[in-house]
RNA sequence: GCCGAAAUAGCUCAAUUGGUAGAGCAACUGACUUGUAAUCAGUAGGUUCCGGGUUCAAGUCCUGGUUUCGGCACCA
């Protein structure tokens, strides 16, 4: 998709028709107030004041309207210069853009405000001409938003919309999205029965059917798999734990209120744990540790449980319970760069094997000035932010930096994804940690017999399996692989009365390959059972009739195409193997 | 959590100004014996999300709640 805050030409006709959008709702509601009206990735918007009045979506076509009888008048839209003084005095009306007007920088002594028809706006430009340029828009959605991002301030009206050049890009855009939709991976996952949730258990508790587990529980075997070979060590550790663990490890002073309630049994008191570091920093404490033994891999995956705010639920890519593909690697600070390129490659490889191709790394740092969140040691952050830095360097990956995006503990590289619907989201992570082993007051014994502190890396390949389901669904359309597709084959005799034999010898043959396979000899017609075996998005479809049984051969069409082929069944065998062994990976 | 919207059969959706809750698909039964995205007929399926209210009458209006959706905020 398109983005059309990077696309010079788009970026100025969405904002202009932000202006545009700012007017219309200025003759409708006289009394708005605006804020700030910006391009965005995918469109623009436009934050307003409108006192007590909620803008619903049925209020939308009344303002496209107004806003194609400013646009068709064809008003030149002119730029004028003016003082801070003139400014302070022409928009003294409205609070929001003083505001604007008081936070801008001393030295921009000259504003530039833009003047169409009635309507003049704050602005640094640049514009298109004339409003007549604006035809072909659309407004979106609404939605309330807090002013200046902050939840203390007042909420304000948002109205998102976008523009385009003609009214087929329009039109394309639309289509988009609305095929977006269709790959989301709630209805996917609804579709193909994967996951449910049910009120009475609760919001953000999926259940994972038949369907989603086996995907589940492939994916687990897979990263496991590839674990064992990196030299991980899995372990098992309970899903509570002592509220005197967190205090320790500093996530309660950070996180208690995203904790659910801690519960006291015989004065005790505990809490579902929402994070494996702890734990796993309590595995790494239990022996003495030479520095030969170094780097330890503990890796586990283990459920966690967060009170996520309800507003932020969705589907089972942000949940309330769910399961990390969790690792914390022990190591000298001179492994440091070795283990983090090891993540990094780890990560690369996954990606390659899975199909993966859109995704972006950000190093998040701190925000030096904020002195709450952050373990307070500027020796540490620099240490750390500089190491990853030169690491990422190295290998040569593109990165941008977020500052104030870093764990409380330390900076991280995280691999973001784009939903099909809704924000960007971290999908794996790699984080270092100089902080949590002096916590908990670990160390090893280096060679020279001193005891020293070891450095931590956590890191999330499948942040967390749901999440990465959720993901997996929507990069791939459903469509999944052989190899991790909950049923592989389906073997369909063409005739239900009297070719099941062959069918029914065929299906087992497979099963004894360890291929996942059905067999659908129900009574009705072979159009009607290959419509229902497409839509499950099944990758091979097996037919067998008169024709494949007396020269012991089968039919098979692959997913999505209109084909058909005829091998022996020894062909067909070593196929389904080399589909899956091209990713490398064995039905385990 | 905040601002909006929505919730009707397993699924997708109808139901005029308040006036007998319907359809397609799925399910079940029967017929048909099928060659690559829907064979035909029949049967069954509902506390219209939950609670309260207004009314002769509520799926529809009012009210409290729940969940979901679109955003905002949050995301170790």
């Amino acid at each position: 998709m398109i983005n059309i805050k990077e696309d010079a030409k788009l970026n100025i006709l969405n904002h202009s028709c932000a202006h545009l959008l700012a007017q219309a709702v200025k003759h409708l509601y006289p009394n708005a107030k605006f804020w700030v009206g910006p391009v965005v990735e995918d469109g623009f918007y436009y934050d307003i004041d409108l006192g007590d009045k909620s803008l619903t979506e049925e209020d939308l076509p009344l303002i496209e309207k107004e806003m194609k009888k400013c646009a068709k008048d064809a008003k030149l839209i002119k730029r004028r210069e003016i003082s801070k003084e003139e400014a302070l005095k022409e928009f003294k009306d409205d609070p929001y853009k003083l505001d604007l007007i008081s936070r801008m920088d001393e030295n921009e002594t000259v504003i530039t405000a833009y003047d169409q028809g009635d309507f003049t706006d704050l602005c640094r430009g640049p514009h298109v001409e004339n409003t007549k340029l604006l035809k072909n828009f659309k407004l979106l959605k609404v939605a309330g938003a807090y002013f200046k991002g902050d939840s203390k301030n007042k909420m304000l009206q948002r109205i998102y919309g976008v523009c385009f050049e003609t009214p087929e890009d329009l039109e394309a855009h639309l289509k988009e999205l609305e095929e977006a939709k269709q790959r989301d991976h709630r209805k996917i996952g609804k579709d193909l029965e994967i996951f449910v949730t049910n009120d009475l258990i609760g919001k953000g508790l999926p259940m994972y059917l038949p369907n989603g587990f086996m995907i589940w529980n492939t994916l687990e075997n897979y990263i496991r798999n590839k674990e064992l070979e990196r030299g991980y060590l899995h372990v098992l550790t309970p899903p509570l734990g002592n509220v005197e663990l967190y205090k320790t490890s500093g996530h309660w002073d950070h996180y208690k209120d995203s904790m659910f309630p801690k519960m006291e049994v015989e004065g005790e008191e505990f809490v579902l744990r929402p994070m494996n570091c702890p734990h796993h920093m309590m595995i790494y404490g239990n022996s003495i540790h030479s520095y030969r033994d170094l780097p330890i891999r503990i890796a586990e995956i283990a459920r966690d449980c967060r009170f996520e705010t309800s507003g932020s639920l969705k589907g089972i890519e942000r949940v309330r319970t769910f399961c990390q593909n969790d690792s914390h690697i022990f190591c000298t600070k001179d492994q440091i760069e070795s283990e983090f390129k090891g993540v990094v490659d780890l990560i690369l490889e996954v990606y390659r094997e899975l199909g993966i191709k859109e995704y972006r790394f950000e190093l998040s740092l701190r925000d030096p000035e904020d002195k709450v969140k952050y373990y307070q040691d500027d020796e540490m952050w620099n240490n750390a932010e500089n190491k990853l830095r030169e690491v990422l360097n190295d290998l040569g990956l593109d990165y941008v930096e977020k500052i104030g995006e870093a764990a409380f503990y330390g900076p991280k590289l995280d691999v973001q994804v784009k939903p099909a619907v809704g924000n960007e989201y971290t999908l794996s992570t790699c984080q270092l940690d100089f902080c949590l082993p002096k916590k908990f007051d670990l160390n090893y014994i280096d060679s020279d017999g001193t005891k020293k502190t070891p450095v931590v890396i956590h890191r999330a390949i499948f942040g967390s399996l749901d999440r990465f389901i959720a993901f997996y669904l929507e990069e791939t359309k459903g469509i999944l692989p052989l190899w991790l597709a909950p049923v592989g084959v389906i073997v369909m005799p063409v005739n239900s009365e009297y070719q099941t034999d062959y069918a029914e010898k065929v299906t087992e043959l497979l099963k004894k390959n360890k291929i996942r396979v059905e067999l659908d000899a129900r009574n009705e017609k072979l159009s009607y059972r290959m419509r229902e075996a497409q839509m499950r998005r099944i990758p091979y479809t097996l037919i067998l009739g008169d024709n494949e049984k007396n020269e012991e051969k089968i039919s098979y069409r692959v997913y999505g195409t209109n084909e058909t082929k005829t091998v022996t069944i020894k062909e067909f065998l070593d196929l389904l193997q080399k589909d899956i062994e091209e990713k490398r990976l064995l039905n385990q």
